[in-house]
DNA sequence: GCCGTTTTCGGCCCGACTGTTTTCAGTCG
């Protein structure tokens, strides 16, 4: 059974317990255990199985309880109990957008209310509105909410960041040069280069909000805006992704933008440790309870300063242990972008990248990297863009040539060989050994058993010629789910070999995903950023690897081409 | 239901917004 497959089932009792009147706490117990098993790089159901369920944060000894029960008979039976008395169709009636438990709860109690279908029919025959509490605008906002949802397309889902991040750079950048403006950030799960994001956060102070908000609403990107006010505005771009704009005064701007880059989990932990020091946080201060004294904060520095933590780095605000080494003085000193030397993942026109060989290189050069690798498909990947032996050993002389004369800047000769099913490599051993880096990665048959997958990818990291592991899990954020992997496994072969494993940063991928990036340093694998370009424009992925690698606790310390290139050749396999 | 530099019991973030109410409950982020 999946992570993903037991946090539903806990997503699903709780709403079943809500339904049922129990706690508010008991409630939230099971959906914030249900986010950490989701978040979980190792396989729950592996780690129940073992009896360390528990380590789960979140977990106690009746969840746990629960996680045996579930993965033994397929259901958990507290949630058998309660789906007796409330069909699962009411679930869906819950997740109507403007209804909860609560209210669902009263629909079935007082109307009868089983299903969405029950709940239209309640709309049309203004039978909510009878109820006390509950009147005729709620009616409306339910029969709009049922019109949304049966409408095709998108949806609220979350958007790439790579679709929203352009966006909201544009958008800080147009305000700050508008002179009402003070100071403009973006906020939200943007400036934690979170995978996805909802919205797009914007926090400014300005000399006349009212007059910054009205240039937002004008901007050629925005769609749609409400009315825009001395605190902000709200408003949609034409794609459809929604705006904040948030203005205060200068002396709290620091509050307002910690408060909204979040994360809700980062914050909710903030305030609970701040709370048993006796102070309160809002986005407004930081108050001391007992006297009342409040502490407005120009800076996020300062904020964090307050409350006793060092500085935070946005990435690493997820509430995953970040507040206690903040607390600590153990933050790592995460990697940064101007810490990398060199790429090590790229394609040119020799197989399906858009510039040729010496374009690429003059862009790894003028980036100021050390080193770069040209890692072409190999002779199986076939749509006609495979290379075959032969032309590779032509490329090998091509890359010797481009060396020639050339100083503080060395090309490699590389592959990305594709794995076969059997984890063997699609080019001659010679030919490998005369490379000088290879990246191996899974293209085909994905729907293996998780078994014979690691065992093909396990074949791959024992080679000896294979230096890195490409895009481990084929994740599509979004599109394509991971292959079944055991990525535990693959992490302790890769440490034990000194086979690399790759972060790559194409935004579609991320992949390896912070989670598993994490896992895999601690399990002593040294970890490679690199972006999978398949043209010069897209050398700029590296960020998005450098994000990832952040997002996971990296330090330059973990990172192989965060080396020059002496330090880096000693890192690779004899 | 979870959890522990005040605790193994008694806490468990904070505020905005909405709609319905004369002071609050529910929902959302």
């Amino acid at each position: 059974m999946t992570n993903a497959e037991i946090a539903a089932a806990f997503d699903e009792l709780s709403v079943l317990y809500e339904l049922d009147g129990a706690v508010k706490y008991r409630v939230l117990a099971y959906t914030t255990a249900a986010k950490a098993i989701r978040e979980s790089p190792i396989s729950v159901a592996e780690l129940a199985g073992k009896g360390r369920a528990t380590e789960i944060p979140g977990v106690g000894k009746t969840l746990a309880e629960k996680i045996d029960m579930l993965l033994a008979t397929g259901e958990i039976p507290s949630a058998v109990k309660l789906k007796a008395k409330f069909p699962p169709s009411l679930i869906e009636v819950t997740r109507v957008p403007g209804l909860g438990a609560k209210t669902a709860r009263r629909l079935f109690d007082e109307l009868g209310v089983v299903s969405l279908e029950d709940l239209k029919e309640a709309v049309e025959g203004q039978r909510i509105r009878e109820l006390k509490g509950l009147g005729p605008k709620v009616e409306e906002n339910v029969a709009a909410a049922l019109e949304r949802l049966g409408e095709p397309g998108e949806g609220p889902g979350r958007i790439l960041l790579s679709a929203v991040r352009p966006i909201a750079e544009e958008l800080a950048a147009a305000l700050r040069e508008h002179p009402a403006a003070n100071r403009v950030e973006v906020a939200g799960s943007v400036r934690r280069w979170a995978e996805t994001c909802k919205d797009i956060d914007l926090i400014a102070t300005a000399e006349e909000p009212a007059a910054l908000a009205e240039h937002l609403a004008g901007h050629p990107l925005i769609a749609a805006a409400g009315k825009p006010g001395p605190n902000g505005l709200h408003a949609e771009t034409h794609n459809g992704v929604s705006v904040d704009l948030r203005i205060v005064a200068p002396e709290a701007f620091g509050n307002l933008l910690q408060h909204f880059t979040g994360s809700q989990a980062h914050n909710v932990q903030l305030r609970e440790d701040a709370v048993a020091r006796g102070l309160s946080v809002s986005e407004h201060g930081v108050t001391e309870v007992e006297s009342g004294d409040v502490t407005l904060c120009e800076s996020e520095e300062a904020v964090y300063e307050r409350l006793g933590y060092s500085y935070i780095e946005p990435e690493l605000r997820e509430g995953r242990g970040e507040l206690k080494a903040a607390r600590e003085g153990k933050l790592p000193e995460l990697v940064g972008v101007e810490d990398i030397r060199g790429d090590l993942h790229s394609h040119t026109t020799l197989s399906d990248g858009r510039n040729t060989l010496e374009e690429m290189a003059a862009a790894g050069r003028e980036r100021g990297y050390a080193y770069m690798a040209i890692t072409d498909h190999s002779a199986s990947h076939g749509f006609g863009d495979h290379v075959t032996a032969e032309r590779l050993w032509k490329r090998v002389e091509e890359i010797r040539a481009w060396n020639k004369g050339k100083r503080g800047f060395r090309l490699l000769a590389g592959s990305e060989v594709n794995i076969g099913l059997d984890g063997g490599l699609d080019y001659p051993d010679d030919l490998l050994e005369a490379l000088d880096w290879v990246v191996a990665s899974v293209h085909t048959s994905f729907a293996i058993s998780e078994k014979a997958m690691t065992e093909r990818v396990l074949a791959a990291i024992e080679n000896p010629y294979v230096k890195c592991i490409g895009h481990l899990t084929g994740r599509l954020i979004g599109r394509r789910e991971p292959y079944g992997i055991d990525v535990e496994a693959v992490a302790e072969a890769a440490a034990a070999n000194g086979t690399m494993l790759e972060i790559n940063g194409n935004p579609n991928r991320r992949d390896l995903s912070e989670h598993h990036a994490r896992l895999a340093v601690d399990a002593g694998v040294t970890i490679i950023l690199n972006t999978d370009a398949h043209g010069v424009d897209t050398l700029d992925n590296m960020a998005y690897a450098v994000a990832t690698a952040r997002r996971a606790w990296l330090t330059p310390a973990n990172v192989a081409n965060a080396r020059g290139w002496r330090e880096f050749k000693r890192l690779l396999k004899p």
